[in-house]
DNA sequence: GCCAAATAAATTGTGAACAACTTAATTGCG
DNA sequence: CGCAATTAAGTTGTTCACAATTTATTTGGC
């Protein structure tokens, strides 16, 4: 395993494998692609299924809240919505109060998907190979991290 | 905080904050958007700094080799790459052995860029306001989940 | 009441990601 | 050898992400 640049003469800080930016951005992309046919029967892409969470939880919000919630901006968010307003799911309506809103309401197809969605979960989970306790212990840490980031 | 589905009637595997998944996708957004300024001084945006990471521990690789390390496919990788080698960061060759693999060198510029990208992880690692050794403890969990993933 | 500042969403342009497919070269089996 | 199967990279079309900007509306200070 010759090279002009072998690892060992490398700053270790510069090494790809101690990158946990890389472990999150490459294992975030691996998960989705494990969700991806299950969200496929569902007519979902992976942000989409993002969305339907938020508002299976919280019906009728705003576009901003929504992002909030995701960490996503209007430049993301308006062209998904609009999608996702096409295939019935949702619609978006300008509040009257202030027409500067746009407030987000699901259909009736759109709340019936969640019980096509509630197995989802169960599947993504036993294909990870883990046990639930060390996925939830993980799920706090990262979450951990990504609150004193955005504090 | 009233609701038509309030989170409290929704089935926990559903709800946002349970998913291992969304803490990950979240995080690594957010850890992107922190690279983002120290990259652009760079000239590099963060898959293009992924590459690069690679090629200083290993020049001289084929397209493939560096897709397995970073878990994407010629479908992301050609483009990148064809940008980066107008950047003047790397050189792109067919090898003569086998005139279906493309090698992938770095530049006099492309090597020499490692020298400034030596302070980005200082830098990153600092902005989390987290134990060294926690980050380090957490990339290793995270990369045991990818592990089980693509097993 | 007026208007500058702030807010909410949309738009524009660039760069990923990836599924599905194509093109071209090499391998290996009969 | 001959050629079907495999391999490597590239292409096409769709969907994110996001910076920077724009449009439209509302708020707040005076």
């Amino acid at each position: 395993m010759l090279s002009k640049n072998s690892s060992s003469t490398s700053d270790p800080a510069l090494l790809l494998d101690n990158q946990l930016c890389f472990a999150l951005y490459s294992t975030s992309l691996t998960i989705t692609k494990l969700y991806q046919p299950l969200l496929a029967d569902l007519g979902l892409t992976y942000p989409q299924y993002l969305v339907m969470l938020v508002l299976w939880e919280h019906d009728d919000i705003m576009v901003s809240a929504l992002g909030e919630r995701l960490f996503l901006d209007s430049g993301t968010l308006t062209p998904l919505l609009k999608r996702m307003e096409a295939a019935g799911l949702l619609r978006r309506t300008r509040s009257s109060v202030d027409e500067r809103r746009v407030l987000i309401a699901l259909t009736a197809a759109g709340q019936q998907l969640k019980a096509q969605a509630a197995r989802v979960p169960a599947c993504v989970i036993s294909a990870t190979h883990s046990p639930v306790a060390e996925l939830m212990a993980l799920t706090e840490k990262v979450q951990a991290l990504r609150r004193r980031l955005t504090a």
